[in-house]
RNA sequence: GGGCGUGUGCCCGAGUGGUUAAAGGGGACGGGCUGUAAACCCGUUAGCUUUGCUUACCUAGGUUCGAAUCCUAGCGCGCCCA
């Protein structure tokens, strides 16, 4: 095992605060292998890099020799966490989820290490407490200190209805901690007041409390917002490696550092390199990226799956050639009375545009290919002994070829 | 409960009776440049086989040859009074 100091300042990458850091140091030095938590919301079925980002700390934390204890919130499900939300949300059916669960889990373990991950669902205790149990817990706080929290405190003072259930949301996930006697709890910068008051009810209950580590959101695609898939700018644990490869590549040239430091494998002293290259101007921007890319698709695919994104990359966007698996469309080729066929209509019914008018606009600006050859402007309709078989590409990166 | 104001395309926002499918900006998309980054330049941004037709300015009616623009009611939002 590595001293308690090495393991800080790998710990310490990346995260937006430790609370506090003293303790953390303090328990490492025991140099007995602590309890990680992290509690997850079975909300949404589709997890992306940006989910991923507390469980790769976690990983690292396993990499170190300690264990993590992942709690599937099922119970607290039940309320919905109130963070960063100025409006209450929907409860979820347990069917739901319980399916969102399993998904949630399956593709958790593409980062964690099973052999050292405990699995616990908290509405094993939640459900199981009881009025006297949830009053006495209950009891433990006072309404203002959870009327500290900013979110309450904006609907608070904005007027806002805030739920009587919402304000035991922070109880419920205290009380996991206390449950599993956590050492560490991780989550996101908004979680900070939530890992607090597991911090604060653990020491009340007569437990080392637990130290609070955050993590920064995680931009998208586009570079500004937090990656989420409302906003359409996320990169899916689950994506194809060439469409992974690629979603990693049109990310600002200013986050690859953070998403080197949140979302890779790479160890915290190559990083420091890289960070140090790129500001010396030493290191290419491009390579740096392409080395991101490959290292995040061999996380989740493998090194192979990663070597032959980059290679299709290559092909399509240097090279300008067609990708090898190329999307088929079954197309309908009967050719009008004049022997054409109308193009327009066929690629918004393939799905590379929304609508046969966006279709003929595209074609208009020459952002449509067959066969490699730009459309002409105005040229709707088209031979059909050209189309078949043919790859018909739209912009950049839409390709399907007609059968 | 009363008074006033406001509601426009993905978003913001101009437009107060007639070349208005609706200025301008943002975003998005396409093209150029490039490193599928940024910056920059150009174009597009309702549907339809389109020199035209259809649907559109919260909703439903009405006035008018003609309405996003005027009137009435309803709904949403904001402010003020009680």
């Amino acid at each position: 095992m590595l001293s308690a100091e090495e393991q800080l300042h790998i710990i310490a990458s990346g995260t937006a605060q430790i609370v506090p850091e003293s303790a953390l140091l303090e328990k490492l030095k025991r140099g007995k292998p602590l309890n990680i938590k992290l509690g997850v919301d079975p909300t949404a079925p589709d997890i992306h890099l940006g989910h991923a980002v507390p469980l790769r700390k976690l990983r690292q934390f396993q990499d170190l020799g300690h264990g993590v204890t992942l709690i599937i919130g099922d119970g607290t499900a039940l309320i919905g966490d109130p963070s960063g939300r100025n409006s209450t949300r929907p409860q979820l059916t347990s069917e739901q989820i319980k399916v969102n669960a399993q998904t949630y889990v399956d593709q958790a373990f593409k980062v964690l290490d099973p052999e050292k991950t405990t699995l616990r669902y908290n509405s094993e205790w939640l459900l199981a407490l009881n009025m006297e149990g949830l009053l006495k817990l209950a009891s433990n706080f006072t309404v203002a200190r959870i009327l500290e929290r900013d979110d309450f405190q904006k609907r608070y003072t904005g007027s806002l209805p805030i739920s009587l259930h919402e304000f035991l949301y922070p109880l419920m996930q205290a009380y996991d901690s206390v449950v599993i006697d956590a050492d560490v709890e991780l989550g996101g910068t908004d979680q900070l007041f939530n890992l607090l008051a597991g911090r604060e009810l653990m020491e009340k209950m007569g437990k080392e409390p637990q130290v609070c580590l955050t993590l920064p959101l995680l931009e998208g695609t586009d570079g500004v917002q937090k990656m989420s898939k409302s906003y359409g700018n996320y990169i899916g644990l689950t994506d194809e490696p060439a469409d992974m490869f690629g979603k990693i590549m049109s990310i600002p040239d200013e986050l690859m550092v953070k998403y080197y430091r949140l979302a890779s494998t790479c160890s915290v002293d190559e990083i420091d390199g890289i960070e140090r290259g790129l500001a010396a101007d030493e290191l290419h921007p491009n390579k740096v990226k392409r080395a991101l890319a490959q290292n995040i698709v061999a996380a989740y695919h493998d090194s192979n799956a990663a070597t032959a994104a980059e290679e299709q990359f290559d092909l399509v966007f240097k090279q300008h050639a067609v990708p090898d698996d190329v999307p088929v469309f079954k197309a309908d080729l009967t050719p009008n009375e004049e022997g054409l066929v109308y193009l327009a209509k066929l690629i918004a019914d393939a799905g590379l545009a929304a609508s046969a008018g966006e279709a003929r606009r595209l074609i208009d600006g020459g952002g449509v290919k067959i066969g490699g050859v730009v459309v002409p402007s105005k040229a709707y309709n088209v031979d059909p002994a050209q189309l078949e078989g043919a790859v018909v590409q739209v912009g950049k990166r839409k390709f399907v070829r007609l059968v």
